[in-house]
DNA sequence: GTGAAAGCGCTAACAG
DNA sequence: CTGTTAGCGCTTTCAC
């Protein structure tokens, strides 16, 4: 019995004929709960760690109806917004017990769609979702019946909880600096043609109220439009604003990849910055403080909004948040300026 | 009945009398089983419509005794490398259907230790280990009773699969580019106070085999000692350098984010990258390409690594592949030359 | 082609 | 304090 008892994997049961106990006793020991007699529990525990028995989750999750995980999605982690926002959900989950199961949409309609209603979505108990393929007109497919949160501004007003942060004013703030400086021929990088309401779409309307407030008249040739908003996209925009032969004094990148790539682009046909050219990114991410000269950036609140977003996610699986109104909350934002500007 | 059956969440029991059939014949039908007659199956893809069914993954899994997901613990996603890697992994387990739970130890030793033996793991079906808090000799940790994968060379030879990278010989073929430039005085980033086996120790070999035979003379104060790998360290051990008025004409740093760091402060103190100082790092990471000068660097082939890495955990989860020795496989490096060198 | 029933490993009544 | 048992939702023999 023994030597066939190590064999396979150690349930409750294995662990009970060995103690001499029955599965409950050694339940109520694997989950500390009172009213076990000390020595039995001695027993239990030895049994434990001689057949080295680990609870199945499985087993757990399917008894309890909760699987203490949440799916993160996000565009692709190879971005270092995502990247940074995904270790900071991780991390925050982690100081809860739930462990983050994270999927990359490439930042696709269609998968993103998918993954809403996909099988596997359902091994986790909530989804802290970053659109980026599906716009305001697919509102309507975020109507799910497990915990969702949406992040970023692809679609807003939506049916479910929200963690955003304060793009437009952000914007605003980063232009007006950029005009502190004395800067009036502004390019803006990483605008989306026709978008009226998206991330790109709320940070131009802040920058272009920075602008109307200081009269400065508005230049559509300084307006780049990038669809996505990697360093090549970034390059791609200052070589553009270069080979077009367009005066620049200062650029507002709508992240701080756009930025960066735009800021190396601009350093090589000789342009000195910021004195030449200043440049504020979005973002704040760790490479801004490294880049020659350090970016200038505005810094979105990460951490804050990995913790609202997994509490929302976690409040929603309660009995007491599940029929809450849907929450729209926004994360602080803060201006680092550093050298490039 | 009928209001009561949307109520709660649909399963197979629900769609089955739903559609007036067994609970077999929803599950063939949800399961691509032939033997369904076609009538039969409109009737009970109807029902799954109209309940909106989702199969409960979970009971899935205790069923079947898998998961289909694997775990990745890396030291933390905030670091380029570990965010690409991750991209990498998750990129190639969904190809395979997989979805992957990120656990972040922050280089932790205690808490790599704990991972390995934890409950929480094990509603996995594997798990692909980057270490690096543990050492050689905490290898027999590493028996464990699932697949498991150790990435990097913290630990070698252990009980397990091993995908790992060229350190060495890239090294050595990095500092041998340098010397082809003509470079003599090569300071050396990231080195770890004596390890001997470690992905540190590995390049420091390798780098320093590349001076032996070209006969340049070691020099200690060329060696600079780096625990962590950040922007910061890099930026740290660059200053020590200057601070100390030690002579040098190149940089091998053992990561690109060091050698990013580095690259900063070099050239913040006036030097010319690379006409005085070549740089040279190792990862490729993204943004290498975009730094200014953009970064010389060794590629080591991570999406190689992730396929090595998510093929081995999923082998070992088959009764075929459970009883193979433990294997160990590198991934091809390639010298990438950019303008730092 | 379809149905009945057992059982994956666990927890929570309920007994005692 | 401890044992018995039902059942979470699914798949899978085995009958019919």
């Amino acid at each position: 019995l023994h030597d066939w008892v190590t064999r396979v994997a150690a349930t409750l049961y294995t662990v009970a004929a060995l103690a001499k106990v029955s599965v409950k006793t050694v339940s109520n020991v694997v989950n500390d709960q009172p009213y076990v007699r000390a020595e039995t529990k001695i027993r239990v525990q030895a049994a434990i760690v001689e057949l080295g028995y680990v609870p199945n989750q499985t087993a757990r999750s399917l008894r309890s109806g909760k699987t203490d995980s949440l799916t993160l999605a996000v565009p692709e982690l190879g971005v270092p917004y995502f990247a940074e926002l995904a270790q900071a959900v991780v991390h925050c989950a982690d100081s809860l017990d739930q462990s983050v199961v994270i999927e990359q949409t490439g930042g696709d309609r269609d998968r993103e769609l998918l993954l809403l209603r996909s099988p596997r979505r359902n091994a986790s108990d909530g989804l802290i979702f970053s659109p980026l393929g599906m716009t305001q007109y697919d509102k309507t497919k975020l109507k799910v019946d497990y915990p969702l949160v949406i992040l970023g501004e692809q679609i807003v007003d939506g049916p479910t909880d929200h963690v955003t942060m304060q793009n437009s004013a952000a914007a605003e703030a980063a232009t007006n600096h950029l005009i502190s400086r004395g800067r009036r021929r502004i390019a803006v990088i990483g605008a989306h043609r026709g978008e009226v309401v998206g991330t790109a779409a709320f940070r131009l309307d802040g920058h272009q109220r920075s602008l109307e407030r200081a009269r400065i008249p508005r230049c559509e040739d300084l307006i780049l439009y990038e669809e996505r908003w990697h360093r090549a996209n970034g390059a791609h925009a200052a070589q553009r604003l270069l080979s077009a032969g367009i005066e620049f004094d200062a650029i507002f990148a709508m992240n701080d990849t756009l930025a960066l790539g735009a800021l190396r682009v601009v350093q090589g046909a000789g342009f000195q910055v910021p004195a030449d050219v200043a440049i504020i990114g979005f973002d704040n991410i760790d490479e801004t403080k490294y880049s020659s000269p350090a970016l200038s950036t505005v810094d979105p609140g990460v951490a804050e909004i990995a913790k609202k977003a997994v509490g929302a996610v976690m409040l929603r699986g309660l009995k007491t948040g599940r029929d809450a109104r849907p929450q729209t909350m926004a994360a602080d934002f803060r201006l680092v300026i550093r050298e490039s500007t």
